[in-house]
DNA sequence: TCAGTCCACTAACTTTTGTTCTATTGTTGA
DNA sequence: TCAACAATAGAACAAAAGTTAGTGGACTGA
């Protein structure tokens, strides 16, 4: 069974070039392809292809804009995302509107056809600057303040529950101790992290930017 | 000039089997290998390998914990995990540690060399699996209440301002209203999304697992 | 062994947050 | 034009959060 596509590019020689290389193989079959957003929008759930080949830079509605639209109407299908967009906040729109895969537009096309295998294969395949931006999110992420390490393993114990939106008493209760003791406990942890209250604490505390 | 490198594994056949591989290759340097995280704590730093590859299951130290007490001392060492965890935990916590690749072993070995030569390039290479999970990640996050959009434009300027902890007080003086009308507002927003507090209302908004 | 420090704990008190009820004004869509 | 909604606000009250002061046990270095 050959994998189906639909390619959405605005350049006629791109959109072209696409099809007949992609066409070659034997392995896929292009349904068809759209100039814009807004034609795809609606033939896309139609034809429900496997894979759509999608350009962010589209006239009238972006790519994103139309993954994020058409993404729940047709949960089997998995978006690649083909542009010359390396900028992070591109790339991280993308994905949370729902593409898969994230192609630049400089990738061979031998290449090109492996990643594609490799998204219907339950793969996620990136160029590499790519990957790596996701990858430093995770590194920046991590929560380095010094003043956490100074906390005891009672008041990261009350970090958590305080973070989950329990109250006082919640927390006395599942800890068995009085509310006052949570209450000092966690005046304790709010003066190392040098913050006067509840939402202060779990913003220091689980690295928001 | 090659590539330098050091493997961290305890079992003899693949420690071997790696060096002996990556070795035929002219654009490697395989300087050393280590069967512990403590052995290579200590000479990784004095080596300053372009790559360690990594396994994570060592006897003692694990390799995730090494590269979290090494990273630092070596910044231009990139990390390339090599292990057969593809937990969501293990990985997520290599990246975190500072790990910029991640391969399961059962990663063929032309496409391990590839894959060196990827990272060193300043990409992130990554087993298929892997790389959906990071993307999982981000689409997981993407808020995407039906009650989130029926809060109306005032209601989410407070909202922005109770994430970040200003009191009441505070929002009122900002916004120029009265204290009683910020908490109209917020008690408006607590119906909309179904919460009892500050807190909840900030983990339901700002889309927390 | 003794002074100093850290941790877990508690009570009494103040401030902030959250609820409830009422009411005015301006906008909008059926 | 009428109903519904958004934004504003006062006021009284209840509940939770946050502050301050202090106790006792365990450990630690001199």
């Amino acid at each position: 069974m050959s994998i189906s596509l639909i390619i959405v590019e605005d350049l006629k020689e791109v959109r072209d070039g696409l099809k007949n290389f992609i066409g070659l193989s034997s392995d896929f079959k292009v349904l068809d392809t759209f100039q814009t957003a807004e034609e795809a929008l609606i033939e896309i759930p139609r034809l429900k292809p496997d894979i759509v080949i999608m350009d962010i830079n589209l006239p009238g509605m972006s790519g994103i804009e139309c993954i994020r639209l058409i993404k729940n109407k047709t949960p089997a299908t998995q978006f690649m995302m083909f542009t010359v967009y390396e900028n992070d906040e591109k790339v991280f729109e993308a994905l949370k509107a729902g593409a898969s895969g994230y192609l630049l537009k400089s990738t061979g096309l031998v290449q090109l056809i492996e990643s594609l295998k490799e998204l219907h294969n339950g793969g996620s395949p990136m160029s590499a600057n790519i990957a790596r931006k996701l990858v430093n999110v995770f590194q920046k992420n991590e929560t380095n303040l010094p003043e956490i390490e100074t906390l005891t393993f009672r008041e990261n114990e009350m970090l958590q529950m305080l973070a989950k939106g329990l109250l006082y008493k919640e927390i006395a209760d599942k800890m068995n101790i009085s509310i006052n003791t949570v209450k000092q406990h966690i005046h304790n942890i709010y003066e190392k992290l040098h913050v006067q209250n509840r939402t202060e604490a779990i913003n220091k505390a689980l690295g928001k930017k």
